[in-house]
RNA sequence: CGGGGUGUAGCGCAGUUGGCUAGCGCGCCACGUUCGGGACGUGGAGGCCGAUGGUUCGAGUCCAUUCACCCCGACCA
């Protein structure tokens, strides 16, 4: 392959530059890339038929993954009523602040006929509460489910909407209405539920890394960010090119809370009644966010290409029709060979647009690679080839093209990966002083790898000061002694901070 | 819930101490020339100036009220 330096020249005109407003980038892409729009309703977006084909490519490869893992899906219902979010103290502690609450059930018109308006008729005897999680109907249904060990585990997911009541929003990192998944499982022994709360967050890394290309740090999370109603919060946490966390995906380890809150007992092969082990885990349409920030430039996004609605697009270039029909000619050919291969691909010869302008329009909405198609490759038996990754072009043969763009497919995927790796790698500081600790998390970003003395009000101390916050303590993390960058007292381990999303 | 913004054409915006027919860029429509990095020319369509109420001969502009959304914080995946 001919390869050319990146051209420097091309800059989008209408993407604000990450260097200028980071989060006004970060809506530029979402808004501008198709991905999401603002809704009518605060807080609440509407996710695009690009943002959407996104998720629905990480719901098959996830669904896939749980499935082998033995998992089914089921449903459970929208509305919870209010007494069961109340059955677990913690639970309902942590949710109750972020709850959408039905009370009514009918509307009628108003007096003067002009409006509709809530009938106070129509009230509810029980306020149902718009799930902000499915925990507790879930070990509602769970409790006849399960009387013995035969009747165990249970490993059940589901696709869902939920809702939580939040005060500030962001597009796919945080609204108030988003859709997920959530795993609840039912198990005979603390052991396997263990196992089960780390296997899932496995699963969750292993997607995050080959399929998102985005690097995660497995974890525990700290008492003060743990679930509300968990026992042991696992977490995937990946870094974004701002310097700052974010958690892509959570397991929890919910010990016997919940079969407790519900009564769900079992008896065991002993004949011995026991409460029920349980766990919960889930990603969100979050993901999106985090893909987007992770691996996108100031061209626009930058998708890998096992996530990417559409893998390859061919501009075909033509002065004239006649010029066209050849190269539509030869571009159907090539569109045919590259699907043979399993690649999505797009040809686009609406003449509405110029080349250019759908080269930019490409590049925004981080299409893995571009192949232009015109004259001189008809004369020349090749095409040009341009990766949205590292933005460079070269002439390729047609001989062999198929097997070269899906070679290329596969080095994008990993380039962006190793990218993304890279800048990780660089970002997580030791740091054994908390004046060195405020100074790198200011001008660095990043996570900060510091001894904490294991306290609760040295987190909450530490974040009141510096808006950082223990984002994990990593698995199989290396036992040092050392001093709390705080407190001074005595530390076993270092853990991550970070300021997050 | 506090602080800050913004509401004028599909989008982005301008609109002076109140003044007559409300503009500009992009986009849209038509025709022509173009087409290897967001083309150009000519012509055209498109407005309840967020809403309500006031002041005034006259309000996009001043006053009051109100609604909505965005951004920054506290809270959170």
């Amino acid at each position: 392959m001919n390869q050319q330096a990146p051209n420097k020249e091309i800059t989008s005109k209408s993407i604000t530059r990450r260097e200028d407003d980071y989060s006004q980038w970060y809506n530029d892409l979402v808004i501008k890339g198709g991905l999401a729009d603002y809704s009518a309703v605060r807080g609440c977006m509407v996710i695009r038929p690009y943002g959407f084909a996104i998720w629905e490519k990480m719901q098959s490869a996830l669904d896939k993954m749980f499935k082998d893992t033995g998992h089914s899906n089921a449903y459970f219902p929208l509305f919870i009523p209010k007494s069961f979010l109340s059955r677990e103290a913690a639970h309902v502690e942590g949710f109750a602040k972020e709850c959408a609450v039905v009370t009514h059930y009918r509307l009628k018109t108003s007096a003067d006929g002009k409006e509709v308006v809530v009938d106070p008729e129509a009230k509810l005897e029980e306020e149902l509460i718009v799930r902000p999680t499915s925990e507790t109907i879930i070990w509602n249904s769970y409790k006849s489910w399960i009387r013995s060990y035969r009747d165990l585990p249970i490993l059940i997911n589901q696709w869902a909407n939920i809702v939580r009541w939040e005060m500030r929003t962001r597009l796919f990192l945080r609204t108030t209405e988003f859709l997920w998944q959530e795993g609840h499982t039912a198990h005979a022994t603390r052991d396997e539920a263990m196992e089960e709360a780390t296997k899932m967050l496995h699963v969750y890394a292993q997607f995050a890394e080959e399929w998102m290309g985005v690097p995660v740090i497995k974890g525990v999370k700290s008492a003060n960010e743990r679930f509300a109603g968990a026992e042991e919060t696992f977490c995937i946490e990946a870094l974004v090119q701002d310097g700052k966390a974010i958690q892509a995906g959570t397991s929890h380890f919910l010990g016997q809370n919940f079969a407790r809150a519900f009564d769900v007992t079992f008896t065991n092969k002993e004949n011995q009644v026991d409460f029920v082990w349980a766990t919960s885990w889930g990603v969100s349409t979050r993901l999106i966010g985090t893909l987007i920030m992770a691996h996108s430039d100031d061209n626009g996004l930058v998708l890998p290409p096992k996530l990417a609605p559409i893998q390859v697009v061919i501009v075909p270039i033509a002065k004239n029709e006649e010029q066209l029909k050849l190269i539509d000619e030869k571009a159907l050919l090539i569109k045919s060979s590259l699907e043979a291969k399993g690649i999505t691909v797009k040809y686009d010869n609406d003449d509405k647009q110029k080349p250019g302008w759908k080269f930019a329009e490409y590049e925004m909405k981080g299409i893995p690679i571009r192949i232009a198609i015109g004259p001189r490759d008809l004369q020349n038996n090749s095409v040009e080839v341009a990766r949205r990754d590292t933005l460079s072009k070269s002439i390729v043969s047609l001989d062999g093209l198929s097997e070269t763009v899906a070679g290329l497919l596969e080095e994008i995927q990993q380039n962006i990966y190793a990218r993304a790796l890279a800048f990780r790698e660089q970002h997580i500081t030791p740091v054994d002083s908390y004046d060195q600790f405020k100074k790198l998390l200011d001008e660095k970003g990043g996570f900060m790898s510091a001894h904490w003395d294991g306290t609760t009000e040295t987190e909450l101390a530490i974040k009141e000061e510096t808006k950082a916050t223990i984002r994990c303590i990593p698995l199989n993390n290396p036992n040092e002694e050392g001093k709390c960058i705080y407190s001074g007292k005595p530390s076993k381990q270092r853990v991550l901070f970070a300021r997050a999303y």
